[in-house]
DNA sequence: GTCTATACTACGATAGAC
DNA sequence: GTCTATCGTAGTATAGAC
């Protein structure tokens, strides 16, 4: 499938130098394909960038469902149900920034974040907004004693905790002295995510 | 001072559209000089880049000197002293993150993270090192029961928090249902982070 | 030191063969 | 659908005038 060679390709090269330093020219030969192939299926440049938003929206989506269900449903439950599926839901983003092929995603991502064009709104509409409310509503449901911004801003804060494991990965991999995040750093990394979410939750008002 | 301006220009479009993206022709025109003033003084366009990166650490540094040198004094102090010196670098870095010069720095500075080069190793050094070394040495003094790992994966995710608040800026945004950070909006999230790392610190071991 | 002029390469888009 | 060929533009580097 030339269409599906042709974005994951792009991810990659859109998410390392970014839309203007990437070349039709080098994503398509890396493809195996010509260049004209990308006029023909996406309809030029742009058109391929917003359709690699969203095929990686799609994909990070596909990687959260699971815990994204269990945690709707559990917005309904008890208090411990509520926090230990927002628990799981954190550690399962953690996960996913952990993940090599979070690397070109979340480059590419990270980048619209700071200059969003369209496709942060599909990207937005794709995932972020999904994982946000279910965040909230979990929050929300764990400490219904703090106010609406406050909730929200403590699920934007504890998913910082998360998002740093791959956006500073060189400052991570150079604090913990590891050149890859092996097995038992991302466990005891996650552990400590899990500890810090833990206590910020059951803070006492 | 023609090397002042081309600094200043070329931090802001590496910073937008990355190194391969950006034009030593448009980042010379927008300093109002020549493109060979480039060669001139950076000796081309990836003496410019590593300029840049000193640039951005020095300037870094500078906003963060005075938080570090108290806090570095409180290590040696009391429990309490080097807890309230911890939340105070932090809410200096955040206030860092939300300053809005930092937009270009942090692009520059995250892009790096995700593909160190040699400019990394000058952010690290110029930067990042002192901020790491001064959060792990009060984080062992205000938890002494932590394992090292432990110590500095907290250090790691503490930081996370005040990330966020930069690196994600259009999901903050648009989760709080704002354009731009306010004063209030960065009161909220400055009392909010405090909050959650003095928890985070005083978590019964 | 700062400029103009130029050499050379690579870019994205598109037309047209197959 | 996929290719080659080509057009116009823009990239970095460099040589040389002042």
């Amino acid at each position: 499938m030339v269409q599906h060679a042709l974005l994951e390709t792009a991810i990659d090269r859109f998410g390392r130098v970014g839309f203007e330093g990437a070349s039709t020219r080098d994503i398509a030969h890396a493809s195996g394909t010509a260049m004209s192939s990308i006029t023909y299926h996406f309809g030029g440049k742009q058109g391929l960038y917003l359709a690699a938003a969203d095929y990686i929206a799609a994909a990070m989506a596909d990687r959260l469902t699971p815990a994204l269900t269990m945690a709707r449903t559990a917005c309904e439950g008890t208090h411990e149900d509520a926090t230990e599926a927002l628990l799981q839901l954190l550690d399962n983003v953690a996960a996913v920034m952990m993940l090599p092929e979070s690397a070109t995603w979340s480059a590419f991502v990270v980048r619209e974040q700071q200059n969003p064009t369209e496709a942060f709104d599909r990207l937005y509409a794709g995932v972020i907004q999904r994982v946000v409310d279910v965040f909230i509503a979990l929050i929300t449901r764990i400490r219904p004693d703090l106010p609406r911004r406050e909730a929200l801003a403590t699920g934007l804060l504890l998913f910082g905790q998360a998002l740093v494991l791959r956006v500073c990965r060189a400052t991570v991999c150079r604090v913990l002295g590891t050149d890859t995040l092996d097995e038992s750093t991302q466990t005891l990394l996650r552990a400590r995510l899990r500890a810090n979410a833990l206590c910020i939750l059951s803070e006492t008002p």
